[in-house]
RNA sequence: GCCUCAGUAGCUCAGCUGGUUAGAGCGGCGGACUGUUAAUCCGUAGGUCAUAGGUUCGAGCCCUAUCUGAGGCGCCA
């Protein structure tokens, strides 16, 4: 039997075009009373309801129909005679594609841990939550694609393979194809990279930002979208070996400019996904109130996660240097009842991520944006004020994630520059390239980088970012 | 990398102060059921208590090491 034309479900669910003949194809989310199929095909949140008349279906088949199969149906789409759905399919014909043998497949019409879901990521796509997450995760990606389209911004491709290491954002990831084993050695017995593929040292890279510098010192602004590598030991619920980083970067703008680009930026991506993914959002809002009431209330969230994102498309972000942040610290309880573990004590100290959640969920009780930090806490491309000890740096934190910004305005002046690189040892023999841009025709310019994956963990309100990627990579695991 | 907590059936968990044969719900298997909504009902199988040592007359429970996971910290996006 041939089955072609299938309509997406969501389509279906949108038009309801009753009394047709159609077609659709999916997988079994569950199959009650030998009746009513549940069937699921990834096109929105929804499931639509199959109604087999177990008399026409053969003995055979109706015991394929088990959750996780693959289906083709074919049937009449008519008003649902049951409460629960307004359409539903009256079955005429059944294809099983492949059938999923329900004494091994994993996933069961009831909740699972997370944890659990992630030790079967390559299964996990089949369940309501990450369905959900893994939609959002598309509609956040397309709306800062059309955003930045929108703003007149180029979408540079810069390298994943990269020679310098010399960035400073981090341990980094080997990229050879000399053979382990039996490295070829120099002279002084030090590996011989000159044998190598690309006959020098290579990493995979840890930022685009010094590339997308050049781009945007001639095409004006440019942001990349890429893949991004970091070799840290980092084990935490923020921290990912392989993430996608977001690094747009501003010919002629100051560091105002930057943050006014990143608060506008941030309040579209979330307006597009609440218009965009309504269904799947609000389906992770009910699960996290859920959660949300097992627990004790001092440890509740004040806001559910709908009203945390219209909130933040509310209302401005609060602004405040470095230097207000640290009065503001050395005035709190937490701070005078020596509760932090770190405290606060003078100006120059690194603010610890404890510092940084109370002044965005208790202090000010929204996104903060912190600029203007002193420098020797900062890296060496920043620009620095005229006050010697702070540079035009900017990080914007979220409720419940810290950072998910770091940007600056950069140091266009080459003198003060490279007084910055010697101070910190930054080799100049390797960034002649990144230099070049200050030496001809240098101007002002900024730019930031957002973590993708921690606004994803935002908007879906996903607690670990290893939830929020398909295939998370993170010290020890890469397994698929 | 550091600190804390956890690991009992396929999944989620209970298991008292160390004491006989290890418990439940869901799932699986067999059956019933034509308006169900994580369907329901009847029956049934399923365990190297993470692994390796140790203490003890006796260990799921106590101790040590290792592995795995979670939470927190550092590094950062």
């Amino acid at each position: 039997m041939l089955m072609k034309k299938r309509t997406r479900i969501n389509v279906l669910l949108a038009e309801q075009p009753i009394g047709e003949t159609v077609v659709v194809k999916g997988w079994v989310k569950s199959f009650r009373n030998n009746q009513f199929i549940s069937l699921n095909d990834g096109s929105c949140f929804d499931s639509l309801q199959i109604v087999v008349d177990r008399d026409d279906v053969e003995e055979k088949i109706l015991k394929q129909i088990t959750p996780g199969a693959a289906l083709g149906v074919k049937g009449k789409l008519i008003e649902s005679r049951g409460k629960g759905q307004s359409v539903e399919i009256d079955a005429e014909d059944v294809i099983v594609y492949g059938p999923a043998n329900p004494e091994t497949y994993p996933l069961q019409p009831k909740k699972h841990s997370k944890e659990f879901l992630r030790e079967i990521a390559h299964l996990r796509f089949r369940t309501n939550t990450f369905g959900a997450i893994f939609r959002i995760r598309h509609a956040i990606s397309y709306a800062i694609h059309q955003f930045f389209n929108e703003q007149k911004f180029y979408y540079l491709h810069t390298p994943i393979i990269t020679a310098s290491d010399a960035e400073g954002a981090g341990e980094m990831f080997r990229v050879t194809t000399l053979d382990l084993d039996n490295t070829p050695k120099t002279e002084d017995g030090k590996i011989d990279f000159k044998k190598d593929f690309f006959e020098r040292e290579t990493h995979l890279t840890v930022s685009g930002q010094l590339e997308a510098e050049l781009g945007a010192l001639a095409l004006g602004q440019v942001y990349t979208f890429g893949p991004t590598f970091r070799a840290e030991n980092s084990n935490t619920s923020r921290h990912l070996a392989e993430f996608w980083m977001v690094e747009p970067e501003v010919a002629f703008a100051d560091l105002e400019e930057n943050m006014d680009l990143a608060e506008k930026m941030l309040k579209y991506i979330i307006t597009y996904t609440l218009v965009n993914c309504s269904q799947d959002l609000q389906f992770l809002n009910d699960q996290l109130e859920k959660e949300e009431s097992q627990k004790p209330k001092n440890e509740r969230s004040a806001m559910s996660l709908l009203d945390r994102l219209q909130f933040c498309v509310d209302y401005d972000f609060a602004r405040i240097t470095y230097t207000e942040a640290i009065d503001i610290l050395k005035k709190s309880k937490p701070n005078k009842k020596k509760k932090f573990n770190y405290i606060i004590e003078e100006w120059g100290a690194d603010l610890q991520s404890e510092h940084e959640r109370y002044l965005v969920e208790k202090h000010f009780k929204k996104p903060v944006i912190l600029y203007d930090y002193p420098k020797n806490i900062k890296a060496f491309y920043m620009k620095v004020n005229e006050d010697g000890k702070t540079v035009r740096a900017m990080d914007i934190l979220f409720p419940g994630i810290g950072e998910i910004i770091g940007g600056s305005q950069r140091e266009e002046n080459i003198d003060i520059l490279l007084d910055r690189m010697k101070e910190m040892n930054i080799p100049e023999e390797e960034l002649y390239w990144y230099l070049d841009i200050r030496k001809y025709g240098s101007c002002p310019h900024s730019g930031y980088g957002l973590g993708f994956e921690r606004m994803v963990q935002f908007v879906t309100g996903m607690g670990n970012i290893r939830d929020v990627i398909p295939f998370p990579r993170t010290p020890g695991n890469a397994a698929f």
